[in-house]
DNA sequence: CGCCTATCCTACAACGTTGTAGACTCACCT
DNA sequence: AGGTGAGTCTACAACGTTGTAGGATAGGCG
């Protein structure tokens, strides 16, 4: 059996609130006593029971996080990186997977199931901005991502927009004229792909370059067989094309395997850029040019975001939106002018 | 505030017991006492403080997950599969990231910062077998991977002799003589390294196949880098080979790519098989042969393994050892004889 | 008719912690 | 000498839940 206080207040011959004021640095305590009571913490090895402690004081010390899926190599990232900036905080974190799905993610914001963590980090997949509603809820939450603006609480995302027209623009800034975009979603103005198309017919725009449709592939999903198929189609269908711009590295890299599948040689013939800076770009062939999005400024924002609101120390501020800052990294697949 | 116990009762009008034994499915009740406890609840959205549950029973229902890095790949995979296990078992996971660091493990393991878990599932990259001591210790704790064998507590792992064996034999059967293994660690015995490198040993052993030191590439990390930096060296130090081993998949990507830089048509003049069937080996180009290790079977057997000890059901049964069915997958890196 | 058992419910204590209120000592000031 | 205040410590209650023991009612049996 664990010792408690009362076994350590024993023996130390001292109360147990004594014990509990040496353990939380309370100040007044003799030196001798609070010698006593550490050699007798020490000694049975005593350990605070933290259900008791949460159940005194409301907290838990730990946040949840739900993301989509750790399989996407994003979301692993991204949780590594929240792991380590909830360390940072004193904080643990407890991890759920929603599998992008709609239900499942309004079932994670109206269960009672995480009734042991103080917040949420919450990235949701399949919700859109009409479901923004759902995240009025009566504990601390941080929305992650892109599917939803203007909702009622903070949130952390990238900069989509200002990064894909950069990321575009580097395109462009290489002497490529007709740039073909993977992963856009039909009819979608919110979201990675609604605000990532939007910055790359910005930078079209820009540069006095008319925005042609043909050169848009459409896909449900960003995996990286979505990034192959929408290659096929584009190569089939023979539309003219010098770059592409994959709406995340995955894409990207589907894509490049079947442009070189197909004979063409990357830079040389399509230069390529991805998004999202996963180590795999730093290692495939070519390596992959990206958007760095910030993720551990996105990683370390949320968790102090989340920390402040859960110590309710900011009151009644109202919801704040953050943008990291983004970084376009050139590697071999974009080197080359046209 | 949220609503408790007590609150309901007064609301139903009966004890605070009589809606616990609600919730709690306890036989003895009368249907229309429990249908009025059960709008009770419904009506101020009542549920339970899992702080004062765990207070009260000693358990959390949140076990602990300790591995090196999400940002490794086949560990994120590992942890969904792990997270997916658990929910179907009713529990939570908490992941902490050790970064493979034996300190970082042995701190896990001795400090009192995962109290609010009732168990650990524990994958040590940097402790050697010459630790298994320090996995004495008095919470509920199984073993995953292959640094550690023989110690005192249950132990699941995938077949790592045998299936590099039958990776090696599957290479051999496409009528490649020469193969090459890359991540092999000097001097080790017990660890992937060792137990893939004695199987690849037996295979060539099976086969007549004299062991060539040469072909022999030894890593300090598992990283593409890695695999990389070794194929360099091979190829410089003139080595003839038709085929190549990678003690994972990320080192066989790696390589492939140096590989592929060199001219080395794959697998026409190399031949190349991972281990660990990440997700990226399915869109590489060419696709990668690899050993499906049982991910989801190790996830599945840990975690009941786990719960099994938690419940303390087993007892005193002494340590187990468990090993998942491994799996050869051929895609096109492996797929011509030679 | 009285006893026994099954059903349904309640009061109370306990899990281990921390906040509150207050007791006691001692030095210091008026 | 009495009052004040800081320092040190303790007793008690409370957080919300569940196990234990037992009370009350009703039906079945000898």
């Amino acid at each position: 059996m664990a010792a408690t206080l009362k076994d350590v207040a024993l023996a130390a011959g001292v109360s147990i609130k004594t014990v509990s004021n040496v353990i939380n640095d309370y100040q007044h305590i003799r030196a001798d006593t609070k010698q006593r009571v550490m050699e007798a913490i020490a000694e049975l090895g005593y350990s605070p029971n933290l259900s008791a402690r949460s159940l005194r004081s409301g907290r838990t010390g730990v946040i949840g996080l739900a993301v989509p899926e750790l399989s996407l190599s994003y979301f692993a990232e991204l949780a590594g990186s929240i792991i380590k900036a909830a360390e940072r905080r004193g904080l643990k974190v407890l991890i759920e997977q929603t599998g992008g799905d709609r239900s499942h993610e309004l079932e994670i914001l109206s269960s009672p199931r995480l009734q042991m963590t103080d917040g949420l980090l919450f990235s949701p997949l399949g919700m859109s901005n009409e479901d923004a509603h759902h995240l009025n809820v009566n504990f601390p939450l941080v929305l992650l991502g892109e599917r939803i603006f203007g909702g009622p609480t903070d949130h952390v995302t990238m900069s989509n927009v200002e990064s894909a027209r950069a990321a575009t623009a580097h395109l462009l800034s290489k002497g490529r004229r007709r740039i073909a975009v993977v992963g856009a979603h039909e009819g979608e103005v919110i979201g990675s792909a609604g605000l990532r198309l939007q910055g790359y017919r910005q930078a079209l725009e820009e540069a006095g370059i008319a925005f042609e449709p043909e050169l848009v592939a459409y896909t449900t999903f960003w995996h990286r067989a979505n990034g192959a198929r929408s290659m096929r189609e584009l190569l089939e269908a023979g539309v003219a094309f010098d770059a592409v711009f994959g709406m995340n590295d995955t894409l990207a890299l589907g894509a490049m395997r079947v442009l070189q599948e197909a004979g063409r040689r990357i830079p040389d013939d399509v230069a390529v850029i991805g998004f999202d800076d996963l180590d795999e770009g730093r290692y495939s062939l070519p390596t992959l040019s990206t958007i760095d999005p910030g993720r551990d400024e996105i990683a370390d924002t949320a968790v102090r975001v989340l920390q402040e609101r859960i110590s309710g120390r900011d009151g009644e501020t109202p919801p704040r939106e953050f943008e990291a800052r983004f970084q376009v990294i050139e590697r071999e697949s974009s080197a080359l002018p046209a």
